[in-house]
DNA sequence: CGGATTTGACCAGCGC
DNA sequence: GCGCTGGTCAAATCCG
């Protein structure tokens, strides 16, 4: 059953019961105890012999006397035979007017199939119970609409919200901006709006989970199934226009966990589980690891960091393990307080291929420039954490065991995720897609890519992740063969094993399936392939240009 | 002179 | 416990 449908009837049981007297638990027996206030009539039944009922009968000369009635069977239909006391009990119920007669009828039936009355009276209680029934369903109807009324409401004040910021960030950048730049900046904030749809929906879910257990909570105040789920709560990506909405709620949370893990953006490691206390902090963790979801692009760059449309700070530059390069840690400062973090880093076999890792979402408006590879972090999180975090991550870690095991000969991808890695990545290996053309991918460079690509450890490599997918209305396809890429059909491909076949369609499918994520990926792709044109005419790009030096030392 | 960059120090997590 | 590594901090330095 629903989850919430149950809990809704939980909530409502004592009308949903009706016209049932509510059953109450004796403290001091096993048996249930069915309190007829008009007739001080209770029945214990116990449940070792249903069919052998105590009658305790108060009424009277007033002491109250308890008469087994010896394997009284209820259930036979030619049983004429009467006791003193359902002849006593009859008597009752027909000096009261029929509709209270009705209600004792009903107030002792146990919910046994016990019956004490005719088939005839069975058949109407059977009516009044359906006709109960029917008025709940329609009450539940009825309570659904008003929800589903309010997500639309919320969904609409979100949209109108950010499209207001949108418009008074633009109002403020000042006027200079050509109609088809307001345009554009229209479109991708629709965009954005789509995209963010996906994580409102979420957002609602965990709104309707948590005040449904809230009121669960209410009714079983000790609850090890609550305190599971309030600690599990909010495994949140903050896509831009809701953390805006929703900053300080996110805020306290967010500070907190980053300064449970007090170094910063990457501080490492996957968390280990190993005793039950650990569930309290498998939630500040799991946050910590949500909000570390990382989209690392390759491409390749003459230039010091690729050209994204933020302004960044260098703040530190480390030499890497197994790397000559250097690696320099930036931070955006666009805004004061954006936890948004990048590392540049070129690669250790191949010069000219600039890594960029980027990790968390910008916590204010964006320029255009901006956006599409903003979009694509937060919606490439969103993208590793859909569904359920432990069984996507174990989905990926099988996947992609197996994909390390059959799928690394074969060349080069576009995309890989890393699942294993310290925190969920996706890579985007743009270093194929030919510079002087972007509508054709470069040749393999070759059969074994991956290790020559610096990638984590753990990281897979997925081949023609992509050109996998069969089903040509595949919403990444369509969206990459407009944009004029093909998508490679090597004959390599086509003689993978089976079982590749089914884990590269697996893990595709988990990459496509998000059409916020594509959606994103196409926009940087365009972004990039755009900016790479443009610093070939125009330079490097003004964030950029006073970066070069250090990073290519 | 103010902002950005450099670079050594510091810290935390992990493995041995 | 110690060393290694990745990441961040902050004072010193650079540059427009």
């Amino acid at each position: 059953m629903d989850k919430r449908l149950g809990l809704f009837f939980d909530t409502l049981s004592p009308t949903f019961f009706h016209p049932f007297t509510k059953p109450q638990l004796n403290s001091n027996s096993s048996s249930f105890q069915f309190n007829t206030i008009k007739k001080n009539l209770t029945m214990d039944v116990h449940a070792a012999a249903p069919d052998r009922i105590l009658i305790d009968s108060a009424g009277g000369d007033g002491d109250s006397e308890k008469r087994v009635v010896n394997e009284m069977n209820f259930f036979a239909a030619d049983d004429h035979k009467e006791t003193s006391s359902s002849l006593d009990v009859k008597k009752e119920i027909a000096s009261v007017p029929d509709r209270d007669a009705q209600e004792i009828k009903l107030d002792i039936n146990t919910g046994l199939n016990l019956s004490t009355t005719s088939t005839s009276s069975k058949t109407d209680q059977m009516a009044v119970l359906r006709a109960d029934l029917n008025k709940m369903n329609v009450e539940n109807q009825r309570l659904k609409s008003l929800l589903n009324q309010a997500n639309n409401d919320y969904r609409a004040l979100q949209m109108h919200l950010y499209t207001f910021m949108q418009r008074q960030h633009l109002l403020k950048a000042g006027n200079s901006q050509s109609p088809e730049m307001v345009k554009r900046n229209e479109g991708v904030t629709v965009a954005k709006q789509f995209m963010d749809l996906g994580q409102a929906e979420k957002d609602n879910h965990e709104i309707v989970q948590s005040s449904s257990e809230n009121t669960r909570s209410q009714e079983f105040p000790i609850s090890p199934e609550n305190i599971i789920v309030e600690s599990m709560e909010t495994p949140k990506i903050n896509n831009n226009s809701n953390e805006i909405v929703a900053l300080d709620r996110l805020d306290n949370r967010e500070e907190s966990s980053e300064r449970a893990h007090t170094s910063g953006w990457i501080s490492n490691k996957v968390p280990k589980f190993n005793s039950s206390r650990d569930v309290e902090h498998a939630s500040q963790t799991m946050t910590s690891m949500i909000r570390k979801a990382r989209v690392s692009v390759r491409a390749r760059s003459e230039a010091a960091m690729i050209a994204d449309g933020c302004q960044w700070r260098k703040y530190g530059q480390k030499m890497a393990k197994g790397n000559p390069c250097p690696r320099a840690y930036y931070r955006c400062t666009m805004a004061s307080g954006c936890p948004v973090r990048k590392q540049v880093q070129r690669c250790a076999q191949d010069r000219t291929v600039l890594i960029t890792t980027y990790e968390g979402n910008h916590n204010h408006p964006l320029p255009p420039a901006a956006m599409s590879m903003a979009s694509t972090t937060s919606a490439a999180a969103s993208m590793l954490l859909s569904g359920s975090m432990p069984s996507a991550d174990g989905m990926m870690s099988s996947h992609f065991s197996n994909l390390s095991k059959t799928a690394l000969p074969f060349s080069p991808s576009l995309a890989s995720l890393s699942a294993s890695a310290p925190f969920p990545t996706v890579t985007l290996d743009l270093t194929r897609l030919n510079p002087n053309n972007p509508s054709q991918f470069q040749p393999p460079l070759s059969q074994v890519h991956a290790a020559s690509q610096n990638l984590p450890l753990n990281s897979v490599t997925m081949p023609h992740v992509f050109g996998q997918v069969n089903n040509e209305s595949n919403n990444f396809l369509g969206l990459l063969r407009s944009l004029g890429v093909e998508t490679p059909h090597s004959p390599q491909n086509q003689m993978q094993a089976p079982a590749a076949n089914d884990t590269i369609s697996a893990a595709t499918a988990a990459i496509t399936s998000d059409p916020s994520f594509t959606a994103a990926l196409v926009a940087a792709i365009t972004s990039i392939i755009g900016n790479s044109h443009q610093n070939q005419h125009n330079g490097n790009n003004s964030t950029s240009t006073r970066n070069n030096s250090d990073t290519n030392s």
